[in-house]
DNA sequence: TAGATTGTTAATCGATTAACAATC
DNA sequence: TAGATTGTTAATCGATTAACAATC
C-alpha cells in the first residue's frame, strides 16, 4: 500500500540502500537479498528486511529482490523521479557552495535561486542560478509554489528568514544555521547543524581516551 | 562525576543549549531554568532536566542554573575549550566551503590543512589553509597526531580514501561523501549525509500532500 | 510557609532484535 | 525435498514522558 508512513530512522536508511544497490551495477547479478544488503552495510539483517518492505512487496522468499525493480521502487519512494523545487537564501560560501552542488538534481532536487541581502551580489549568478534581492522572495515562492527553503545564512538572521519562508508558502526548511527554528504546525525544519555533529565527534574521542 | 557516557540524543541536543543560552546575554538575568529552556526549544522539560543535569551538577531547586556557569560546563562538556586537529580530503567546492569556514574554532576544531589528488591546487591556499598532495597525508598525521579526518571526496573515492586516513591513526572520521564506510572497531564515522535530509524533506511533502 | 524548580523513580512508547512460520 | 530467504509476531532494549519526592 503506497503512501504507508515510515519512520525517521528508515527513512535516513533507504538512500545508503539505494547506493549500495546502485554500487553492485556490472557484477551481473539479477538478484540481491535483504541479507547481503545488511552484511554489506553492517546492519541487522532484519532492520533491512523490515525497511525494504515498507517500500517493496517485491521480495521473494529464497530468492531476494531483483536488483533493479529495487532500485526504481527506492527511488520513487524517495521521490528522485519528482523533482521538487527550492529556493536558497544567503549566498555566503556554504551557500554558494550549495548553489553549485551539481549531485541534487539527481536527488530530485533543484534549486531555482539564491537570494541574499547583499545588493553587491544581486543579478550575478552562481552554478547557473541567478541571485536575487530578498524582496523578491516571497514572489517567487508562491508563483512557482516552490515547498522548499534552504537557510543557508548567519545564525542571528536565521529565524527572520525562516519566518519569511513561511509567509511564502514554504513547507520544508532545510536549516544549514546553528539555531533552533520555531515554525507553525505542519511545517517540517530538517537542521544541518554542524555543531551537534562535532559534539558527537568530540564526545567519541573523549571516551576513547578516559577508557583506555 | 566527569567522564559519565552520554546518549547519542542528548549529545545532539547540547550544542542547542548551549547556543540558546549564549543567545541569552543582554537580558541581564542571572538564572535560568531547565523549564525556560524547554519551553524556548519546544522540548519536554524533563528532557532538558535530564540532559542538563548529565553536563552540570549546579542546577539548584527553586533558583534554577546561573546562566554564565551552565555555559561554560556546556562549552567544556562539548570540548570547545580543548581544540582537535583535523585535516580534510578533498579540495573541491564543499571542501573549500568548509576549509573557509570560520567559526569551526569556536566549535573546538582545528583544520590544519587539506589534501586533494590533483596537482593543480598544491602549496595552494584556501582559508588559510595549504593544500597537500595526499603522499604527504600518513605522515602529516602521525607527526600531529591528528584525531579527526574528514571526507569531501566524490563517493567512488571515499572508501579508499578513509583508509588512508585510518592508516594514518585517525580515531573520528566526519564523510561527507553519500556512501557507507567500512571502519574497524573504535573508529567512528560521523555522516553528514545530505541524501538523508533530501530524504527526510521529501518525504514530509509527500504526507502533507496525501493526508490533506 | 508556599511555590517553583530540581532530580529521581516508575510507566509508556517506539525501535531493534530474536524467534518462527510461510514460501519459492 | 531441503535450504535460503521473506515477512510476521513476540521479546528486549532504550529513550521519552509522567508522577512524585526533595529542596531552596
Amino acid at each position: 500500500m503506497p503512501g504507508r508512513s515510515v519512520s525517521r530512522q528508515t527513512l535516513s536508511r533507504l538512500p545508503t540502500y539505494l547506493h549500495f544497490l546502485r554500487s553492485l551495477e556490472g557484477e551481473g547479478r539479477r538478484y540481491v537479498s535483504a541479507t547481503a544488503v545488511a552484511e554489506a552495510l553492517g546492519l541487522n539483517d532484519v532492520v533491512v528486511r523490515k525497511d525494504l518492505a515498507s517500500v517493496s512487496s517485491s521480495g521473494r522468499p529464497k530468492v531476494g529482490y531483483v536488483r533493479t525493480e529495487l532500485i526504481g521502487e527506492l527511488e520513487h519512494f524517495l521521490g528522485y523521479d519528482n523533482t521538487q523545487e527550492a529556493i536558497l537564501v544567503g549566498a555566503g560560501k556554504l551557500g554558494k557552495a550549495l548553489l553549485s552542488y551539481d549531485v541534487f538534481p539527481q536527488y530530485g532536487l533543484d534549486i531555482l535561486a539564491g537570494f541574499d541581502t547583499d545588493p553587491q551580489v544581486y543579478g550575478t549568478e552562481v552554478g547557473g542560478k541567478k541571485i536575487l534581492p530578498m524582496e523578491k522572495l516571497s514572489n517567487l515562492c508562491r508563483r512557482m509554489r516552490v515547498r522548499i527553503g534552504i537557510i543557508t545564512v548567519p545564525g542571528e538572521h536565521a529565524q527572520e528568514v525562516c519566518d519569511t519562508l513561511i509567509e511564502g508558502g514554504i513547507l520544508a526548511v532545510w536549516n544549514f544555521a546553528n539555531v533552533h527554528l520555531s515554525v507553525p504546525e505542519g511545517v517540517l525544519v530538517q537542521n544541518e547543524n554542524m555543531a551537534v555533529s562535532l559534539a558527537i565527534l568530540s564526545n567519541h574521542l573523549k571516551e576513547r581516551f578516559s577508557t583506555k
